[in-house]
DNA sequence: TCTGGGGTCCTAGGACCC
DNA sequence: TCTGGGGTCCTAGGACCC
């Protein structure tokens, strides 16, 4: 009777998001296409069986989508943001210590369950989160959190029931002997590579090696990793998510972009969503960061610029936040590059309320106006949708910077006027 | 023509302090 | 020939995650 972490993973996401509201695409191959369809980023298990890689670039598979009938999707985040409130929620049912992790992933902690009810547990989470959601989800489970992500990925691979328990010690290292060291959680490729140097290729031999030396090769983020190898519990569930540091809104253009007057309309725009994204937190920025890049993969001449500045106080006001944002991009920007990506940081968060006030910012009447107009602006994109309201800098006209999304499903779940149509 | 977006953490090195 | 010890804060860059 120990305390036990259960990975719950939903089983390609994205993909499986789509095929619940067009059941007509089970047994089929799918694949989800990122942002501005770029590259590959969820595939369905008859995607995957056809060789479909992940982070492919789409436009290279383009015929051979259409030639063995693999079903296309733009992202569709509206969607899946939805699907997976939905799930995680059924799943906080079974836990009261649970860490949303990702979209699609999320931690429980059992403590004082048996063998037997830990897996009749994962059984009872994957038949619940299927029937009322449609997704189906696997269940890793382990003493460690990096145990259960290695349970995961077995109870996806191993041909079974869905669920899979790492618990025994020769067990564990059999799987461990298995196991390249790349793929265990937080060990990513350059120190798989590095450690491939010194003769550890497995998890197993990575297990063995004693501390100091792990240490000396993978700071103490990597020793916490072994530890956690051996079963003993170094990374804690984070139930209650630290604060927000930093807050990113940044997009890839539908086209190269040239001018500076089309920049400085996505910079508008940019910064206008990062407003948001903070005023739904309940933050304020100190400081804001503006960086514009040219398309590596392309031959030519290549820029990147960045640059953050201190705001005189915190804020959460897209006017404050937009003339700062604007005069960066200016400063940073060279002519005669063909852009394919700018973005705006809000750096210095903290809390909206409770803060020391500073002469420099708004305060009194206007501050109050000025809270309203924002609110007001939020209230009518909500109702009547992203984007209704906005700043003139943003553009009027034709939006060339905007992001390509050819093949979006709709938003069934969060929109009015998408809602499925039942016959 | 066409290659995502949004985050966190750690370390090293410099500036500065007593 | 000899040139301390200990600390903080900041930033840039690297690595990792999904």
């Amino acid at each position: 009777m120990r305390d036990f972490y259960l990975m719950v993973d939903c089983n390609n996401f994205y993909a499986s998001c789509e095929r619940v509201f067009d059941p007509s695409l089970e047994g089929k191959p799918v694949v989800v296409l990122s942002n501005n369809d770029g590259c590959v980023i969820a595939r369905s298990n008859e995607a995957k069986a056809l060789g479909v890689v992940m982070g492919e670039p789409a436009y290279k598979r383009e015929a051979f989508f259409s030639r063995s009938g693999v079903h296309v999707f733009s992202s569709n985040y509206a969607l899946y943001g939805d699907m997976s409130a939905r799930v995680m929620r059924i799943l906080a049912g079974f836990s009261e210590e649970a860490e949303v992790y990702s979209i699609d992933e999320c931690f429980l902690l059992l403590r004082g369950f048996s063998s037997a009810s830990l897996l009749r547990t994962a059984k009872e989470i994957r038949r619940t989160v299927r029937q009322w959601t449609g997704i189906p989800v696997c269940v890793g489970i382990a003493r460690t959190k990096t145990l259960a992500k290695i349970a995961n990925r077995l109870a996806k691979k191993e041909s079974g029931d869905g669920v899979r328990l790492l618990e025994d010690e020769e067990d564990i290292d059999r799987v461990l002997s298995g196991l390249e060291t790349g793929d265990i959680w937080g060990i990513g490729r350059r120190s798989a590579r590095r450690l491939g140097d010194c003769g550890v290729r497995t998890a197993l031999e990575l297990k063995g090696r004693d501390d100091d030396w792990v240490r000396r090769h993978l700071t103490v983020t990597g020793l916490r990793t072994v530890l956690e190898l051996r079963q003993i519990p170094c990374i804690a569930l984070e139930d209650a998510p630290p604060p927000a540091r930093s807050l990113v809104c940044s997009r890839s253009f539908g086209t190269r972009i040239e001018n500076l007057a089309s920049l400085e309309e996505a910079v508008s725009a940019y910064v206008q969503r990062a407003g948001e994204k903070l005023r739904r937190k309940g933050l304020v920025a100190g400081a804001v960061q503006v960086f514009l890049e040219t398309n590596r993969f392309q031959p030519g001449p290549q820029y990147a610029g960045s640059r953050c500045r201190a705001l005189p106080a915190p804020t959460a006001d897209t006017l404050a936040l937009h003339g700062p944002a604007l005069e960066i991009l200016r400063d940073i920007h060279k002519p005669g590059y063909r852009y394919q990506k700018a973005g705006v940081i809000l750096q210095d968060l903290s809390p909206a309320t409770g803060r020391q006030l500073s002469f420099l910012e708004p305060h009194g009447e206007e501050k109050t106006r000025r809270d309203a107009l924002m609110r007001v602006m939020d209230r009518i994109n909500t109702v009547h949708g992203r984007g209704t309201l906005t700043l003139a800098a943003s553009g009027l006209g034709k939006k060339e910077w905007h992001m390509r999304q050819e093949r979006r499903s709709p938003s069934y779940t969060t929109s009015w006027a998408e809602l499925p149509v039942v016959h």
